[in-house]
DNA sequence: GGTGTGTTGAAATTAATTATCAATATCTTA
DNA sequence: TAAGATATTGATAATTAATTTCAACACACC
């Protein structure tokens, strides 16, 4: 399972730095890793404080932040919306369509985009590790 | 000239708001459409004031959020550093490949990328009006 | 030019994130 | 497995960024 793997992964980037791992840690580790596509800090905060009340929210803040770190998670903010933090490992990479009308988001993939992305990195001598596409228009029912 | 055309829009957005125009107002449009690509609000700040010292901190906000608004500006936020406000009409459009060693921005274009993404738009029934496409790496000096 | 109302600057407020600190928990080592 | 060094936690304070408030002002339409 695809979570077992995220959770070594960052179990082990806690370790290469030093850090000590927790029970909140890991709590907040499982959570965000069983939440859906897009969550932001409150909803993270509200999901964790049902499995434990005294969870503090500067720690929801804290492991977000290793979270990132560690390449498990990743900020996205459109608009005048709340960042939301995105799982990496977890799901498959994907791109967005968001819809300036409605705010909706389709997630989608090309592979043909993504070679000619890497190949115009390469042009740049520019080694790529990742990249976020975002496409803003209307769709099919605000159009 | 393109700063002119960016302004004429930014001019009619404002009367089609039933908004004013106001020396403030014509005073940071022009500064921000001669700043160079991505400009913070700080910086964009400094500069308003060295042309009118008497100028507030609020009116710049409010005055970049209309920008916005228009479509003349865009926020870029990249990782924990602050939000800069690119311009759209001024500049051709471009991507931005970061390198996450140094934090250079370089920027890129390719017509094969761009006619891709609209197609795969059109394919989900979706009109695209503009993108953001930032890939994530290793530059020529820090790979 | 007068007038209605949008705009401004300054300060207060709100929202989001980070820093502080004493108490506690973890991990390593002996 | 007990001890000790130190990272982590929760609560709160502090910081930062952006927005709101409001009285004075200024723009635009007449």
């Amino acid at each position: 399972m695809k979570k077992e793997e995220a959770k070594r992964i960052f179990r082990q980037y806690i370790k290469k730095q030093g850090l000590r791992n927790t029970r909140q840690r890991e709590e907040i580790l499982d959570v965000f890793l069983s939440s859906g596509g897009h969550i932001t800090v409150d909803e993270l905060f509200d999901k964790v404080k049902k499995r434990d009340s005294s969870i503090g929210y500067a720690t929801i803040h804290r492991n977000l932040n290793l979270l990132l770190e560690a390449g498990l998670a990743e900020e996205i903010k459109i608009g005048k919306e709340k960042t939301r933090y995105e799982q990496m490992h977890m799901r498959e990479h994907h791109d967005h369509l968001i819809c300036l009308e409605c705010g909706r988001f389709i997630e989608v993939v090309d592979e043909n985009i993504e070679k000619l992305q890497n190949r115009l990195a390469e042009e740049k001598e520019f080694t790529p590790v990742r990249h976020k596409l975002e496409i803003y228009g209307y769709c099919k029912k605000c159009r």
